[in-house]
DNA sequence: AAATTATTGTTGTAAGCTGAAACAAATGCG
DNA sequence: CGCATTTGTTTCAGCTTACAACAATAATTT
């Protein structure tokens, strides 16, 4: 009478142990070192239903015993952390170089690589893969999770390929697939913006934040929008790019074929324009450079970095119109200078907050490099680590 | 040694029932009629699960037998609905009307009321309160699972006031409060554009669809959106400004006061200010009127028309840009004639789409009035039928 | 007309899980 | 040494689902 239809999620007896059990691991994992007694203060779980869970995880070496605590009195707790022979490969792919990690499910990182990254897809594919293998031989005991790989560019989820990275000059390009086939590990690749998400979601204790934005400032601008607990990634995964979006419909042409881009005002590659076109000097300045002579008094740079800030404000107050997350973190190089820009984008951002809005909190993200890193790690966590969501509210 | 903290959500070993009932109850509701065994099927649960389940259903009221089927062979199937003496008030307010309306759980209207929404809040929700009673006492056998309320405008869900209704002219009212007061009733309130977000959702067969985004166009344009199978409010539910995002920095000054919003150009006031600063006589027409001008071939009110929809696209491309989401759903008067905004809409939305990014299925909103109505009654059954999220991904 | 087959819905049982309470272990203090 | 106190384990009751057997029902075949 009815086709067996597709098999809609019902939940077995064991669903309850699946919930709980990711909510003990997650707890091990933010305030290790804890003893099952504070497990089971903290979850609200009862000490037996944390112990049965804990010698299941113990079994599965997710979780191992370390010291004895001491307390005034009473039987001495146990304290229990994450075994960290459970690693994770973390991938940052980018233009020039590419960096290859071993972390542990905390997120530190035991050991790193740095391989230039090929002009060549398939070139730079390969090397990486050469990287991986060499971490896998060195860490032979460790039991390794997966890999998990930032790429620059908006990569599709369906059909697994990185359509565009325009940094790198790539288009449509298998990832996941040959790494996958040359090392037997599972790969989960994931945009920079939202890697930066689960990074600050993950490792930066902001497990009660309902809503942030990362906004990725390099060549580009890019966003990564965390909601209801989850990454907003859209249809295939190409949602966050607010980067192209116009201030201006009259502004300056956009590498996407548009005009007047937030990016086109707000990123890096923006400040060197405006001081360039300001008269300065050497045509070949990157952007770490444009920061320091702006710190050593050169007016024309610091007009140019103000300038990018302001505008930086100013697509921002979209996100917080549209949006209205909790905070708004922000990458790049950019927060080495924060002082000076912070305040320029929170004015800008103050501009127009609308009646009943309060101003996102604006934070900068000041281990840049890692921040992406780390998110990879989470990423490839998360089949194990994420926890159930509430119902719809 | 560490305090009792905020109970982390354990699971109980009730939670899979919960879960399985909320999925049953849920397929009941858009699929029936259904049989049990069909809902067994369908879910992928055990006959026996389901059966279970359903009597637990049948005695909290929820789901009646209906007819028996027919078969080629075997036992003949009895067939399971909604109890339609399951009821919901909805109400949507409006600057000059308000609506209050009984429905059933599927969302079928019994009866409908419209008063007229006085300026003075005290005063309109003292004649809503009146109205609600009126609803309650003709329908006394049936049990009335709450009340839910569309409004104009902001609403800050921790402080539970709406904020600022530039249409209504109201600002910070408590709308929930005296309402549950005097009728004794559960009372939820969602702010317009939300409210068919979850029309679109619960009503309109979208359970698989994975993001979209409606776009209220009236007097000012709000968006809602849904991802991840839950609606994105922000920080207090602020989220859905997109209209007050500045297409262009140098444009007519908006109410929010900021300059060129998106509102300014793409709503119906817009259209009516397009068409009077093309010189044309009458001062206080309505965008209805203009509609049927343009119908019977005012060039002038085409012109206004087409300007509108253009701007409506580019705003909407932020949204397609930004996140990617599956649909747009348009809702507004303009929805009447569609033949003439969708095209130039969609053409607008295709001038830039980035590369791996699929254009966002644009689809109007038909039956306008009815959408908040209907998305006041989904408010009320979340806590009900809402079903628990899938593992973040 | 009786046997066969197919289908629905129920019943009974085993297994998994949590909560509650009792209990064993461990420790400092009087 | 006894006592209070705290941790971690054990035991059992209560829920829930899966699975299999079964009762009920109806068309088809023999």
């Amino acid at each position: 009478m009815m086709q067996a239809a597709k098999r809609n999620q019902g939940a077995s007896s064991e669903v309850a142990r699946d919930i709980n059990r990711r909510l003990v691991l997650n707890l091990v994992r933010t305030r290790h070192p804890i003893s099952r007694a504070d497990l089971a203060r903290v979850s609200g779980l009862q000490r037996s239903t944390v112990s049965l869970i804990v010698e299941q995880l113990i079994g599965e070496h997710w979780v191992v015993e370390g010291a004895t605590g001491r307390l005034p009195r009473g039987r001495r707790p146990t304290f229990l952390r994450l075994n960290d022979e459970r690693v994770i490969i973390a991938v940052d792919l980018r233009p020039i170089e590419t960096t290859v990690a071993l972390a542990d499910a905390n997120g530190k990182f035991i050991s790193q690589e740095v391989i230039n990254t090929a002009a060549d897809p398939k070139l730079a594919i390969a090397a990486l893969i050469q990287s991986i293998q060499r971490i896998t031989h060195t860490s032979r005991r460790k039991k390794i999770e997966g890999v998990g790989i930032s790429v620059p560019g908006r990569y599709h989820h369906a059909f697994d390929r990185l359509v565009f990275a325009p940094n790198l000059k790539w288009r449509d390009v298998d990832i996941r697939g040959p790494i996958a086939k040359a090392t037997g590990l599972e790969v989960a690749v994931e945009n920079a913006a939202n890697a930066c998400v689960l990074a600050a979601v993950w490792f930066g204790h902001l497990e009660e934040c309902g809503s942030l934005v990362v906004v990725t400032v390099s060549e580009g601008i890019g966003t990564g929008i965390w909601a209801n607990g989850q990454l907003v990634r859209g249809l295939n995964g190409m949602a966050g790019e607010f980067g192209h979006v116009p201030l201006n419909p009259e502004g300056p042409l956009c590498s996407c074929g548009g005009h007047g881009c937030w990016e086109v005002y707000g990123s890096n590659s923006a400040a060197l324009r405006y001081y360039h076109e300001a008269g300065a000097t050497p045509d070949n300045l990157n952007f770490r450079q444009l920061l320091s002579r702006a710190d050593t008094g050169d007016a024309r740079a610091v007009a140019a970095l103000e300038t990018m800030a302001r505008h930086l404000g100013r697509g921002m107050r979209m996100l917080a119109a549209g949006l209205a997350p909790e905070r708004i973190i922000i990458v790049g190089d950019l927060t080495r200078s924060w002082q000076r820009f912070g305040p320029v984008i929170e004015a800008e951002l103050q501009q127009q907050v609308l009646p009943g809005a309060s101003m996102p909190h604006l934070v900068p993200a000041y281990e840049d490099g890692m921040a992406r890193l780390r998110g990879t790690v989470a990423l490839v966590l998360q089949k194990d680590f994420g926890l159930l969501r509430d119902l719809p509210g």
